[in-house]
DNA sequence: CGATATATTCTATTAAGACGAACAAACAGG
DNA sequence: CCTGTTTGTTCGTCTTAATAGAATATATCG
């Protein structure tokens, strides 16, 4: 049974989605910040990243230094298959959540 | 501006707009429970009813007693116009997170 | 090597979420 | 009115999630 995900949890998932096979802490951060108009900082994002790897619905691999570009090398980020089924979950609850609601409402 | 939302604030802010004039602490505890699957408990929802009640993003106030049923009183709570504001923009901010994901993601 | 660019981790602190027991208030029957 | 029963809310305490900013690491170039 997956807990259940924390709000910037559930941000940081989608957008891990979003990015495919170019999510690292910096793409996520501002793939976020461009959806939701709110930015995070890197401390809160790479901590956010770091527990969903502890629950096992992530996993990282460290991506190979980039010739002519310099800097540290990227973090990349994946959902795995339970993080799959939790955001599913949140998506499918949220969706039972807005049914039926007054079309002013903006149902996602 | 709004803060975010916690997660069981979204949930709870739903729930209000859903049961319209028939929202107290219970029957937002059994709406949740049933479009979740996942129940909180009274001690959560309250303590959520409580700090979404200091943001401002919600009212309440206590119900008249019901003859035949005996029982406690029940505390009514309605969803302000900052909450609308702030329950808007979430979804919002979901919908564009959500929007072009492949067809297998039950977009909400 | 030193400078520069890029990216992640660390350290503290506050906010949110969780739960069960305790408390409160309404009514009914004696 | 007192006592039991029903319904609903609050309290005390703990764990987890979110937060920002400083510090650190690593890669490249001159």
């Amino acid at each position: 049974m997956p807990g259940r995900l924390g709000e910037l949890e559930q941000l940081v998932l989608l957008a891990l989605v979003r990015l495919g096979d170019d999510a690292y802490g910096v793409t996520v951060r501002r793939e976020i910040a461009r959806c939701t108009g709110r930015p995070a900082s890197f401390g809160t994002i790479y901590a956010t990243l770091a527990r969903l790897e502890d629950k096992g619905l992530v996993d990282s691999w460290l991506g190979d230094p980039t010739p002519l570009r310099g800097g540290r090398r990227k973090k990349y980020f994946r959902v795995r298959p339970a993080g799959k089924v939790a955001l599913r979950a949140y998506l499918q609850a949220l969706r039972t959540m807005t049914r039926g609601l007054a079309p002013s409402w903006p149902v996602p």
